[in-house]
DNA sequence: ACAAAAGTGTTCTTAATACACCCATGT
DNA sequence: ACATGGGTGTATTAAGAACACTTTTGT
């Protein structure tokens, strides 16, 4: 845990982020390698420690940066978890604040290695080998956290062109949701949560009849229950 | 910040906790006086530095426990804040953590002093006096939460007793959500939010007709919007 | 003219909202 | 008998779920 470098003095805290895709109906997450003790070899979450000069997001976004060559991504924080009893040392505690971002994949050139990892390579989440600290856990959380977020806000951007059309979007639901929807109750019920507006256009993305073209609001509101 | 005493060594890491009460309808958090720079005489959310050796949940149970007295309350982790350039000196971060409690204040002995407080008091939560560090961002932050478990979860089960009536709850409802429900309404909504089961008993509080009695069921299932 | 993908509308059921009347108790 | 707080019901509107037909286009 290289308490010899002055950047980690202050060490204890690792910003861990799961990094989403959603390809052929399927989602996916971003590991990487690991080159170096802990868990050598073994596979993990895109983080690190955090420096004692920086604040979260830069740590968060450096890391990602080194770790997948991912640049400007927007990075939502769900939780934060316990990561004790890591080394023989005493007086070592250890946090892992987790982040999530959702990235398209085709458009994202994913480094392989770098200085502590070996490769990176997307995971279908029905298939997640035993992760590296406790990141098992950090990506059922961001999962849970990313199936509100799609409902919630304009999380999918990423996904998709700055517009797009119905059964577009409604692939990438199902894939996240891993739940198939009617059609027209899944426009309707979209519509009416507020996230997408009309553009009054329309595209032929098939050679068949041509879809209206919807754009991911800017100000999204949230209804409350109560 | 006491780099000298060896507990705070990996320091950086504050746990933060907003502890909500309601009285007559107001709803009240616990804020202390500073005795101590930075920030001295200032009042503050509960909390403090994490030490390297204790998990999370150890941490924020101890600085509530020895700033307030408070033992054995259910704490929900909400958010983490970033608290950059507090002093001069370089390579200086810190995080903090924020947690949530609800409490009854009626059966709380709450402590004045200790050696780091100056003083405790409930405060109206519209009435707030510039706190130290960022925790007027976190009690806003705590607060926003607050109102989302209040009905995804059991959290106001430490507000009333073991079996309480609809009218007690609803005034609970009210002072944090800060609006009114009709009598007949609130009482359908929030059986069908599925956090309170009936008693099938009654009690007679106020010397009119009797209440039905209902408690707060141990598995609370969220419902999803899609 | 037909197959494929996309759009829209209707019925039925369930949840929200608004509102009015009856019940149990103490004085 | 009446005032007070507490319980329940109904009518209207809005949202969810289930489902079928029509439109556009390329071959």
């Amino acid at each position: 845990m290289r308490l010899n470098n002055k950047l980690y003095e202050n060490q204890g805290v690792h910003v861990i982020s799961s990094i989403f895709t959603v390809e052929n109906g399927k989602t996916k997450v971003l590991l990487i390698k690991r080159k170096n003790d802990p868990y050598k070899d073994m596979w993990a979450l895109v983080g690190g420690a955090l420096y004692n000069n920086e604040t979260l997001d830069n740590g968060v976004k450096r890391e990602i940066e080194e770790k997948s060559g991912l640049k400007n991504i927007e990075l939502h924080q769900f939780g934060v978890y316990d990561e004790l009893g890591l080394t023989n040392e005493t007086n070592m505690r250890m946090i892992s604040i987790g982040y999530l971002a959702v990235v398209d994949s085709k458009k994202a050139e994913i480094i392989k290695e770098n200085r502590t990892t070996l490769d990176a390579e997307w995971f279908d989440i029905d298939n997640i080998p035993k992760l590296a600290f406790k990141h098992n856990e950090i990506l059922n959380g961001a999962l849970t956290k990313l199936k509100e977020l799609i409902v919630q806000t304009n999380i999918l951007k990423s996904l998709l062109p700055s517009e797009f059309t119905m059964p577009e979007l409604q692939k990438i639901f199902e894939g996240i949701l891993n739940k198939e929807f009617d059609r027209r109750n899944f426009r309707k019920k979209i519509i009416s949560l507020g996230v997408v507006e009309d553009t009054n256009k329309e595209v032929n993305l098939n050679g068949k009849r041509p879809a209206k073209l919807y754009k991911f609001k800017n100000k999204i509101e949230v209804k409350k229950v109560l």
